[in-house]
DNA sequence: CAGTTTAGATTACGTCTGTAATCCTTTTGC
DNA sequence: GCAAAAGGATTACAGACGTAATCTAAACTG
């Protein structure tokens, strides 16, 4: 699967929100967020595409990038990566983790029983 | 905080199961689930005592490698950091990706379970 | 004591990343 | 039609990373 660095996941983000966009409407999009020069911009471009996170239609003499690949479908990639990297693979503990240092509040707690229950009822869903 | 590159991290891991160690020892440990040089895993240890992440005692003219950072806190800061950029910092969401592709097992789901009915209980358990 | 082994220190080197600047070409404004 | 702007392509460059090899000094071996 294809990996996505830090920097490069700022333009994805923008991309899985609204997609396809031209460059300059990127670059306009990161400037609200980031200090990022339209060149680095650019620049991360052409990497996602090489990479073949993105792809482009041509538009007039510009390019119009969208995504390859679902947001979901790299959080999945990532997050299972992460886990198995640092918690042997396992949430749990993960979550523990966040507990034992007050980053998860209550309303987190009731959200991911919420999300337990209907993961019990469903049984094995898809 | 120390950031641990991947292969750095394997080195640690080796350190927190047990420490203090000398290089031969961490070197003996790693080969068996990886096949990396001496010399590799040499530069690692230097480089991990450089970033602060390792510190060592002068045992005759070889090191005892030990740890500066527990595994659980950086557990905890990685663990932040990676919901905090893929996740908008909730592991809610982290949760249901996993449950979206089988990632998470019955036993886990219990498992998720026990863990919220005890931090609800608790309340702020610390 | 001299040669070999060993431990750590230093150096190497290609790739990836962050962060751009420069180049080339096409379009557009006078 | 020519200069300026704009868009993408190419090049840059330092630091991190993966993966070692070489250097140096100390210790052990015969």
């Amino acid at each position: 699967m294809i990996e996505i660095s830090n920097a490069e996941l700022e333009v994805m983000k923008v991309l899985w929100q609204e997609a396809p966009l031209p460059a300059i409407a990127i670059v306009e999009r990161l400037q609200n967020t980031s200090d990022w020069q339209a060149k680095t911009i650019k620049t991360m471009l052409n990497r996602l595409v090489q990479k073949g996170a993105l792809d482009y239609q041509q538009q007039g003499r510009a390019y119009l990038y969208h995504p390859t690949i679902t947001e979901q479908d790299y959080q999945r990639h990532a997050g299972k990566n992460f886990v198995k990297r640092l918690f042997s693979g396992k949430v749990a503990p993960l979550v523990a983790s966040f507990a034992a240092t007050d980053n998860l509040s209550d309303d987190d707690i009731r959200e991911l029983k919420a999300l337990l229950d209907k993961l019990e009822q469903g049984g094995s869903n898809d």
